[in-house]
DNA sequence: CGTGAAATTGAGCTCCCTCAATCTGAGTGG
DNA sequence: CCACTCAGATTGAGGGAGCTCAATTTCACG
């Protein structure tokens, strides 16, 4: 495992089409994987956050399926494959760990879909916070007050919604007493009533 | 492998929240795949047509992730994970394949939702049929002629739309002479129109 | 056939997108 | 240190796509 890589701002850590030969965990800072269609607009998949693993979709060809690009100075582990298929042999406990992963990307995906196509414009925001917070919690960070790495672009793009939108939801949410926005700057002052509204359809 | 095992229509061949044990391959007939929000709402996360499998998102937590039952009478295999294990010790090309699929079970997946974002419910009907027919022609089965064994609410489900939007999407293109709809017979007349709508973005 | 569920069709309305103007904030050079 | 600049974010007005509610019509099954 080649660890301490750094990255800047904008860089891309995968580039999409290209041959698989690594899987890799983001130690601090944070990326969005996203494809670009013919067309050039820009489809966002999903946001990478600290001690997340990218690069699992590349499993389905052997190419990497998407761009994974840093939103800001990210440092990152590179695991070759070369080095983890041997151990895959080995080691079933590992083996049963990197199945376990890619169901779970594969179960957060199923999920993060159904949910989408049954929340309206303000119940996927909050769903988006409320799954940022929970997953900021996991690796031991703040799950109330963070920053948010993305533009209103990016997370329009990932809900399939429009920058407008997003930023009217965020409005409404602040008039609501419910968190407070400064710039890209979130503090959650009832994160429950976020969930909540993330739960129920439309 | 278990072969020859038979279901009903309605009956379920895998039950949320159980054990994973198995994975399943559907010889014939066809399934939703499909989760039940505490409000009682229903989430179809897809379909599972001959040839495929099934059971993967279980990898996640140990436990099936949704419920799969069967549209129609269907036969499928069982694999179960007793007898996967030892083999996928032994067998690195069982290893890499097992991980292809899951892999592309997420690539599908990520892309699906990013399409779903990206298109009007037109686009979404179209991109469905055209996905349709592809994974029947993949199985050596007619992509411009076949019955669609699930009903409108649950393609409406699926799509995260409203039956009555789907209807009127396959009216749109019935009397645009694309396709012919008799009930949930479906022929395909222009396949290329529906597969260029489902492409660009709304 | 006859019956009930599924599908189609219609009308009104809501929510979100589009277009556009303004505002904020981070980075730069005088 | 501050004015400048420009991208990103907010806010507003108007219109259209799809949802809701409701009435038929068609189809599947006994």
């Amino acid at each position: 495992m080649e660890r301490g890589r750094q990255l800047p701002a904008g860089a891309s850590l995968i580039h999409a089409g290209t041959r698989m030969d690594a899987l890799y965990v983001v130690r601090s800072g944070s990326a969005k994987r996203y494809a670009v269609s013919m067309s050039g607009t820009e489809r966002v998949h999903g946001f990478v956050l600290p001690g997340e693993i990218v690069g699992l979709e590349g499993f389905a060809s052997d190419r990497y399926a998407c761009e994974v690009a840093a939103l800001e100075p990210t440092s990152y582990c590179r695991i070759p494959l070369t080095r983890l298929e041997p151990l895959l042999e080995q080691l079933s406990g590992l083996r049963r760990e990197v199945l376990r992963l890619l169901g779970e990307a594969l179960d957060e995906s199923l999920r993060l879909r159904a949910e989408l196509g049954m929340c309206d414009a303000r119940g996927r925001v909050a769903r988006f916070l409320a799954d940022l917070s929970r997953r900021l919690e996991l690796r031991g960070l703040s799950p109330t007050q963070f920053r948010l790495s993305m533009s209103r672009g990016d997370i329009a793009r990932h809900l399939g919604l429009t920058l407008e939108t997003v930023s009217r939801a965020l409005g409404t949410f602040k008039r609501s007493g419910w968190l407070e926005v400064r710039a890209r700057y979130i503090t959650l002052l009832r994160p429950e009533a976020l969930a909540s509204m993330g739960g129920y359809a439309s």
